[in-house]
DNA sequence: CAAAACTGTTTACCTGCTTAACAATATACG
DNA sequence: CGTATATTGTTAAGCAGGTAAACAGTTTTG
């Protein structure tokens, strides 16, 4: 309390202290947010996949004929929220929506060859992103964030 | 790779890797700001001001007779967008759109008294929710993730 | 004093969701 | 068995929170 109100003090004269948001952990956050998510956009260009698409294929990529429900639960999504995205993905030949023998309501999606190269090369681009926007972070500033993140992140149970 | 390879191997038996999503910033990063986001909105209720809708409230706040020009500007967004806000800060009488004298293309912001005792309110609520949220953080944790924040927001170049 | 710039605003649009309903199918359990 | 309940994918409508472009009114600049 005391470090915090003598730092005000010498910001008010030099700096500008702008409200008590810059001490919100959420106001922040959603700042960081949107810079990121607006250098990952510039990254990537007009083609590229959008976060969610990208999110989507790696998990089909991860899980091969993983059916859209378990998908848009992982994603923290609704069902019907995802079917426009698989609806991209399919629209663009990086995967199929292919019949399960047994249960006829389900179907497994599944990563084509082209929806694998595709996903390795936006991955390398979104990491070449991130090491490109985060270079003034150490790495193991880098680790520390995002083991803080996970950790809010947990806080909002929703997993399976 | 052969690592990768390995560790996936023994991650199919035991934990449940999701996929590559979980080492990238961005993906956490939004996965946190949704919690976040959602948790504000339950410990606010209905009637409770939106974040966006609090932010702008609290940087007229602490910047009276502010125009809507540099208001935008501070908050990151565009100035069309901003007029909903205000909008709806006025039509709560949270504050007022006032003449300035010598000039008249502009219309300082100012709180009224109920403006100024609805912030402290919604402050004070914001604030439980973020100490209730983060309580799995020591103090050092926040101070270090704040920290963090701020310097990948910084990397977007846009303040005055 | 004409050209350029700035302010607040409207309008149309976009992204990324949600909720509610639905048909088809599968499962539970008297 | 057969009926009730649950699950899957889907559509449709709607909402939140923005952007981009255009505009009139008003300064400011060269």
């Amino acid at each position: 309390m005391a470090p915090r109100a003598a730092a005000k003090q010498v910001e008010a004269e030099t700096t500008h202290v702008v409200s008590d948001l810059e001490t919100l952990i959420g106001y922040n956050m959603k700042r960081a947010y949107v810079a990121i998510q607006k250098d990952y956009r510039a990254a990537l260009g007009e083609g590229g996949l959008s976060p969610r698409t990208f999110s989507a294929l790696s998990l089909v990529v991860a899980h091969p004929n993983i059916s859209q429900s378990s998908l848009a639960r992982m994603l923290g999504i609704e069902r019907s929220g995802l079917v426009a995205i698989i609806d991209e993905l399919e629209r663009r030949h990086f995967l199929t929506r292919s019949d399960v023998p047994g249960d006829r309501r389900v179907q497994a999606l599944v990563a084509t060859p082209a929806g694998h190269d595709a996903y390795q090369d936006t991955l390398a681009t979104v990491q070449a992103h991130e090491d490109r926007l985060l270079a003034g972070l150490t790495a193991s500033e880098k680790e520390t964030l995002m083991q803080l993140l996970v950790k809010i992140r947990s806080t909002d149970k929703e997993s399976t």
